[in-house]
DNA sequence: AACCTGACTTCGG
DNA sequence: TCCGAAGCCAGGT
């Protein structure tokens, strides 16, 4: 039997890079459900600290940050930025260059 | 079980 | 691009 939802989430957010990002949606198709966006931000709030996840490393489909300012928006930013990813001046990642881009090696 | 909520995504204007 | 509405799934009350 296949692992569970949650347990497919959490080991992906392990394997997303530094300097990249993902987005909910992508996680979700990863983890075998595109409609479960939302169960991936549950896994989050489930593990993200008992779990060491990059949680930072997440994003909306929209390449921006969905925490609010003052409830963790800043801190990913920094957290992101110390990682070498770039931010629009409208606080946006371009997802053509650092989005994760699973399946793909390092070399080439 | 019903209702509400959430670090979402997609569609139409 | 921004806004509002609908769709989606699971957990807490």
């Amino acid at each position: 039997m296949p692992e569970s939802f949650h347990r497919r989430v959490i080991s992906i957010i392990k394997k997303i890079p530094r300097g990249k990002v993902a987005t909910y949606g992508r996680i979700a198709v990863l983890a075998g459900n595109p409609r479960a966006a939302r169960q991936v931000v549950r896994a989050l709030h489930s593990s993200s600290e008992k779990e060491k996840l990059p949680w930072h490393r997440v994003v909306n489909a929209r390449g921006r940050i969905s925490l609010k300012p003052g409830s963790g928006y800043e801190l990913q930013k920094a957290l992101l930025e110390k990682e070498g990813v770039d931010f629009d001046e409208t606080d946006r990642v371009d997802l053509e260059l650092f989005l994760w881009d699973s399946g793909r090696s390092d070399r080439g």
